[in-house]
DNA sequence: AATGAATGAGGGTTCATTCAT
DNA sequence: CATGAATGAACCCTCATTCAT
């Protein structure tokens, strides 16, 4: 009674291994050509895999950008909290800092995985577009929920929510594409905090 | 003989027009269906010429695309004007937000541009994504030098000037996908007050 | 104003040369391998045309068999035709052998597409399929009507008309499936003459 | 060591309980797809069986398909027999009834066969496609002899006798066509005999 | 004997590009 | 200049067959 679920879980997880396997030849194949440059091609050489292999994890190339973008948006939903103001939460701007943080920290880390979600909000057709549309929206919510509070607060000024969590949103993605693109990796921290910085205070001196 | 200048001219007009359509067909197409999704095909229907016209007037699909992105980059540039603080110059902050202004109003006004612009960074192959990335660039050096210029007068706070930029640049970004998105047109002037308003003085209250 | 027309029919006339090729390869190559073994390599190579030639004619493999069909359908209408027996009509007997005879000497002079038609009722998928069995269905509708009708009028025995039409068709498709097979062209009127003699009389000496 | 040859009987007893359960499902997936549409998943999809175990019981696609075609036309054969004359025998009429009555039970019983059998004439690839064809005209054969004998004895009229017998093949296939397509079941000796009195007497009155 | 993951040749289709008219 | 029929490389996907377990 011992052998078979030992053999099903050995198997499971092969099969595991190789779909992330795939996913991972897939990630770099649609972050240096796109959604449609991306062939299915390109993915089973990079995975060293044969082509009928391929079908055998995903049912399509649609479905395997699917997975990625379904992949990074649950990663990335993990990461984000909404923040707290009740007594004996930490200050609001260092739970922001930390979610801030947290989300840079596993995107900068993962370039092929950043480039992706930067740039694959047009192209794809349809249905992944909306998902990662979606999840983009989903975040402007986030913060834009966040913005009233603290104006509600006293904490922070007056503004129109959805629009400044636009740039708020665009101002973190592009200390994204900043940091994956230069190469900065390590005091990602640091970055961070002048980010944030930039954010509450804005670049005037006073 | 006088008249076969005027020909050459009436033909140099004529074939700069067919030029300008083919263009802006290709713009929709690129814009709704992205680099490698658009195709000759839906290129010729929309400008209503043969296939064999389109390669009349430009080497290739590849060429078309950077042909287009040649002129949005060239009409970005001549409305980014670096800040000027000798005497008698305008207010800094009235300088930047005009510059702001004029690339908004000709970008908000042009979705199919923007589309292009904002999702084409990293798909199509090498040359074109090279060019605008170089594009991004220079803008980030635009900002980064005035932010160190600001800086150094004393108007700015000291900060690291490309992560900086990276941001602020982010952030037009953002705004300017919210504002394609969103259907916001007319009254771009405040959008841009309030753009400039954030990341001068960030969201702080105080 | 006389160019113009000539242009287009010369061109529409050349088109529609070129429609009848790929039809008469695709013919042959679905005579030979039937539909699912049929491919578009063999089509084209058949054709003597390009790949991409062949859809320029055609939306697909299923599209070309369907016009097949189509065009096999009509030419089969046209030469059969209901008996009729008001005054001056021939004598039925002549009307029934005139249409078979016509039938017979269509599809036996073309061997390719008696096979096509003798062999795909079951196999292609669904659409076509469907339809030949339609067509089939119409021509026992129409010998059943003629059997009922003779039997009205005390000219042919009483039998089930449906069952007895299925069989009448077998017969006329195992007479055609002979003829293909074995070569026998020529004499066609002296094979309808045997064929409708069995049918009317049977193989009973009395 | 009694045991070993038992155990070889209850295996090989298993083995060909395994085989006829595959040969059934292949039956079922040949009637609904044809050869080339046919896929060796659905086959072991049907028989319950592991891909790599429907090659130990057949060495390919073909090889299926040819024995289920032996299978069919060694059983066909059983039920076919050639009318005697002698004194004695039952009168010619009966035992021709006799023997179409058996085909028609043993075809029309198994609607997956019968579509096989109807429709494979031509399709898959020589082999099996040759084998079937020397089936029919094996049986063509046979009709043929009784018809060439029937007139030496003065019982039939004088035909053609490969055509005829031809023809009289195709009625009967017309008949089976039918009684598969129309779900007549039950009443076939009641078909059969309207089938042979057609075949004898022909539709005509007198 | 049985399994099913892996393979890769080959199928249908699209589309950038060319060229004779 | 303009046209659009023709081309064929390349793409996504399927499926008969093999083989390590």
């Amino acid at each position: 009674m011992a052998k078979p679920p030992v053999d099903e879980d050995r198997a499971s997880i092969a099969r595991a291994e190789r779909r992330r396997q795939i996913l991972a030849a897939a990630k770099h194949v649609f972050a240096e050509a796109g959604y449609h440059g991306a062939t299915i091609g390109a993915i089973i050489e990079r995975a060293a895999i044969a082509r009928g292999t391929f079908y055998l994890y995903f049912e399509s190339k649609e479905a395997v950008f699917g997975a990625l973008l379904d992949e990074a948006m649950y990663e990335l939903r993990r990461r984000i909290v909404r923040v707290e103001t009740g007594a004996g939460s930490p200050p609001p701007e260092t739970q922001l800092l930390d979610s801030i943080a947290r989300v840079l920290e596993y995107i900068v880390a993962d370039r092929a995985l950043a480039v992706v979600l930067l740039s694959s909000s047009w192209t794809p057709d349809a249905e992944a577009a909306a998902r990662l549309h979606a999840f983009y929206d989903e975040i402007r919510s986030v913060i834009a929920l966040s913005l009233e509070h603290g104006a509600a607060l006293g904490l922070l000024r007056s503004t129109h929510p959805r629009r400044t969590a636009a740039a708020l949103l665009g101002l973190v993605r592009g200390i994204i594409e900043y940091c994956v693109t230069e190469e900065i990796e390590g005091e990602i921290s640091q970055v961070t905090r002048e980010l944030i910085d930039v954010a509450l205070r804005g670049v005037l001196r006073n």
